[in-house]
Order: structure tokens, then sequence, then C-alpha cells
DNA sequence: GCTGATAGGTATATCGGTAACCTAACTTGC
DNA sequence: GCAAGTTAGGTTACCGATATACCTATCAGC
């Protein structure tokens, strides 16, 4: 492999000048060495090696991204997307990606020292751990999704609260009163939590009550969704979560012999694309996972090139995107 | 940040004794230094700088995995799940993945060459420049699909030209005479290619014919849908290369009023997760895809660690999934 | 008592860069 | 004409590990 010293033997000039042409570093090297050089450079085909410079620069131009451990991470479309739109963005930005999945926080600070890398962007959630993490590394991190109560985080999140409203407005609106909610655990996750009181606070205001027995888990259990159904006045809608939920469901509830929107309404969250493509094409809450995504990695960025830059708590707008899941009872 | 030397001075020892207990050298170490300084490896948190290690032994458990540079590689879910299923795999065995985005061999070469990466699969296809890779990287390459008619490369595949072959057979059986077909380019795409050439070959055996015309591309174009199906005799089923663009045609033929698969009969490729809760459930060719990305990830990692591993070609079966989106003709 | 093997280490060079400091020649202002 | 500043470099000391060679007890065997 060739070196700097190769290159600065066959230039005749010493390796420090090699490395600040190599660098840009500005208006140290006369114009004529520097296009020498480069031409040598291009010629013998020299690429730095990443880890040397991480050795003696102190930064690794790297950014670790951690999500959950739980099996394939990607098999999930918005995990999927926000990773790959993350690591489109750094490359552009000349950092690589470096991804790994993790539980406890203690391996999470393992990996991201091994590499030493320059900042860090979390997918899903380490809610009891972040304090710690943020105590135990010295680096740039930004979360994603998270409803921390600690201050001065990194956060890159969409108003789920306004979600949950838009959803129960629009199936108001629809003249449904009777409704079931079917998410993950609201307990666990205060995504799922805020979407969750959004819902539950617009149905309010037209004085429409979210029972316990309304509320079902994301599993998509037949058996559930079969008793939710045969309760005394059954729901007419259902709000889903997410997306894939709400597909899960529409497929359940066919298989009931319900159909979507005739018989039951539905509607989702995420507006992933395939929801465009399924039968009937899904109402879903909308979120722009490409600009979650190109901000996160942004932030993160920004945050390792500048360190007096400010924390920030972004948070994007969402919207409801009308499809064919939803049927107008007043019509 | 605790370096070797941090622990080597508190234990008392040289820098190359605790460098031994943390790699795990055999028996150089008594048992009872070896025990103090796991003790102060841990109480310390001390964590092995990977590039350090990287640069002095010239290894850097580092494996690069490479898609194709249009916009956001992890939005198709094929791509999702075998990038997933490599990194989850290749986590457990101990090495980090990196992921790039390259269209020409030398960006690359580049690449691998700045971590001094120790192996990388390619997803997707660098036809005309595997050979150059190979000549120009003395590390373990790993390509998938690919049908280069280079020899000692290693690929991890699937039996493309039966999978035609069985999704032709499905049609036939069911009294389909007058099929199309709907795909990504031909000629572009050895995997296209194989999966249509089986494809005529079983409806040849049958006498019928895939005329040109009756073959759309994969952008499902709705006006070249109408074309095909306001010909004399329409056809009565597609055979679609891939779940993504079956979805699509579901959709398209819906919006022309064409139920599937009352109307129109569709099967697809690849058996993604989604294709169950479409509407209708799709009939479709499966294959394995996390099968092929655990193959995929220990063939590189073989590769890696025993360089005198023989060179592979896997070829992983195809199978034909039943659901509801092809109408039996002769019932 | 001497040789040789083995266990349990140490010392030093090196991997490929960069940071920080140094230097010589030339320019510029006064 | 000279101090001060600029330009275009070179020198040297690391960064944090590992490879390699070398050292020193201890003990068995003859």
């Amino acid at each position: 492999m060739v070196t700097l010293k190769d290159i600065a033997q066959a230039a005749g000039v010493s390796a420090m000048t090699v490395s600040r042409v190599v660098n840009k570093v500005p208006s140290r090297v006369s114009e004529d060495t520097r296009r020498r050089i480069l031409c040598l450079v291009d010629e013998m085909g020299y690429v730095p090696n990443s880890s040397a410079r991480s050795l003696s620069s102190n930064s690794s131009h790297l950014i670790a991204i951690i999500t959950g451990s739980l099996g394939n991470p990607l098999k999930y479309p918005y995990n999927a997307l926000m990773t790959g739109g993350m690591t489109h963005y750094m490359q552009q930005k000349s950092y690589s990606a470096l991804f790994y999945q993790a539980t406890d926080y203690r391996a999470v600070t393992r990996q991201l020292r091994s590499w030493r890398v320059d900042g860090a962007v979390f997918l899903g959630l380490f809610d009891s751990d972040m304090r710690k993490l943020r105590e135990d590394n010295s680096i740039p991190l930004v979360f994603t999704d998270s409803y921390s109560t600690i201050r001065q985080l990194n956060n890159v999140g969409i108003d789920d609260y306004k979600g949950g409203e838009l959803a129960a407005r629009h199936l108001l609106q629809n003249g449904h009163r009777e409704i079931a909610f079917i998410g993950g655990n609201a307990e666990e996750s205060p995504v799922v939590r805020n979407r969750l009181r959004g819902f539950r606070r617009a149905l309010g205001q037209e004085n429409v009550l979210l029972t316990d027995s309304s509320i079902l888990s994301d599993d998509v259990d037949l058996n559930a969704i079969r008793r939710v159904l045969e309760k005394p006045i059954p729901p007419t809608a259902f709000f889903a979560t997410a997306d894939i939920t709400a597909l899960k469901l529409v497929k359940a509830l066919h298989s009931l012999g319900i159909r979507v929107p005739r018989d039951c309404s539905v509607i989702g969250f995420d507006n992933l694309e395939q929801v465009e493509f399924s039968m009937p094409p899904l109402t879903t809450i909308a979120q722009d996972i490409d600009r979650k995504a190109e901000l996160a990695a942004d932030l993160v960025i920004r945050m390792i090139e500048d360190k007096t830059a400010p924390v920030q708590n972004i948070v994007l707008d969402v919207e409801l995107v009308e499809r064919e899941s939803v049927r107008n009872l007043k019509a």
C-alpha cells in the first residue's frame, strides 16, 4: 500500500508537505509543488489511512448509528429509512457511518470508544440510560423521538401529540364516535404515549371516551380484535400508532369478514410508501422520515464540527394524508 | 481515555503484558497477573483503540457493505433486509459493518482502502467493474446475485431461473395461457434476465409464447398497462420480477377498475413480509433473504479468517408461496 | 555443576499519519 | 538599511496499539 512517505520520496519533499496538500491546508505549499504532489497522489493511487489519521488527529470522521438489539433492526421500514437516509447524508459530508445494535448503555459506550467515534445517533429508546450515556461520553449524541426530561439533550422528533389529535379529529369529522386504539405499550414508549394522549384529548373535546377495553396491543391478536368487535357498541374505527400495525389490522379484520372501510375504518401513522399500494390505500398521519434523517445527521455533524453549537430539540410537523381507509358515516 | 499504558502502570507490569491479557494470547501470563489485569481493565473502563490496533496489526475487523449510489439504498426492503441481516451477523462475530454507496469501482477501491477494510460484500451490480475490483483489491470480496463469467468469484445468489419456471408453471396450472411480464431491464440486470429466461422456457414447454409487446418495464406506467390490456387477446395474468413491482401493479390495475385476482392474476417475487398484508395477499416466489444475508456475511468472514478457504458460489433455492392473487381459471 | 527448556515477563521498533515548533529566504514598511 | 512579517517548507515527538527480539528465573536431567 502506498503511504505518505512514498509520495514524499517520489516528489522529493517531506511527508508533512504531502500531508498538507492532501488535507488542503491553506497556503503553506506553493502552487507548483502542490500540483506535482496531487499528480503523484493520483498516479500512484494513494489513499490516506483513516486509522492512522484517527490515531494522530484524534478525530475519526466516523459516526455511530445505534439501534436496539432485537433481531434485524432494518426489518422495520422506519428504521431502514432513517438509517439509509442518515448514511447517505453523512457520506456526502465525508463521514462514514458505523452501525451498532445494543441494549444497555455500557455496551454502547464500549462500542463508541473502540473506534473513537466522533458522534452518535440513537434510533429507538435508551430512556433510563440517557443520562449515563451523556455522562460517560464526551462526544455529541443525538437522540431521536426522545421525550427525556433531561435538559441539554439533542433530539430530533415529531409532534406526536398533534398526530394523535389529527387522527381523532379526522375520525370525528367523519362521524365516528365509537373508536378503538391499537399500538405499542404507552407505558414503555413515550412516542406511543404522546400519540395516545393527543388522540384522547381531541376525542374528549367532543365528549367521546376511549376506554381501556378499546385499547389493543400492536401484536394484532385476532382474539383480542374479535373481543372488541363483540362489545355491545362495537367501534366503527381504529387508530393504529404505526402503518405496519394498521396493515396487519386491515388483514386481520378482513380475515374476520370485515371490510375496510365499508364495515370498519382504519387510520395509521407514518405514511410509509407501501401504504399507498395497500388495499385500501391507507389514510394516515404523515411524518417526513427523509427530512428527519437528514436533520439528525446534520445535527450530529454540526455538533461535531462546532463544539460551541447549541443543543437542539427539533420537532417536525405532521399532517393528515387522506386516502381510502376511513369511511364517512355522515354521507 | 484509558490506554494500555494506564492499565500497565496500575498493575505494575509492561504494556505488552496487558495487551496479551486483553487479546487472550494463550499461556504467556500467569493466572495471577491475568486476573489482576482483567480486574483493572473492568474497573478503569479500558476499551482498546481499534484504530491503533488496526494500524499495528494490519487487520481492522471492519467489513464494508457496498450498494449502488442512487438515493437512499435502504428504501428497498430487499436491501434493508440484507444489510441489516449481515450487520447483525457480523456484530455477533465481532466485526463491524461500514456502509458505502458507490457507482464506479475506483470510488469503491478508495473507500475500502481508507479504512483498510478486511473484506467487502456487494449488494447490486458492478458487473463491468468486478474484474478490476478483484485486481485492485487483495482483500476478500463477496458478490451477491452476480452472474459474472469471471471464475474465482465469491457469490451468494438464488436460483433465479427456477424462480421464473415456478411462476410460469403455477400460472399454467391455473389455466392461464395469455400472460404478461413486468420487471426490470433484462439487458441490464442478469437477475431479471434469468428470471425471464426460466419463465419463457416453462411457458414454451406448453407452447405458450411471451411476446415482446407483453413485456412491461417496472416503472409501472399506467398507459403501458392499459395498452397491454387492450390487445385483442388481453393477458389474464402478470408475472412481476419483484414484489414491490407486483404491489404497484395491483394498485394500478385497481385504478383501472380491474380486480385482482377476479379479473386478472398477479404473481410476484421475493416474498417480502408486507405482501402477506396486502390485498389480496400476494402469491409469490419466495427467497430466504435472512439466510442469504447470513451466508454472505459468513462467507466473507470465513475468507478473511482462513486465507486458504476455497472460493464459493452459493445458490439458494426458491419456492412458490401460494396466496390469493392468482385465480384458477379451470375451476 | 552444567545444559537446555520453559514460564513469565520486558524493551524497542513500527504501523501511517498529524500537531507543534523551527528555519531560511524573501518581502514590506518606515 | 533594518525590524517585522510572510511564504514555503522541514523536524521531531507523539497517537495507542502489536510484533519481534530479548532477558531472567526456575527446574529437570544427566
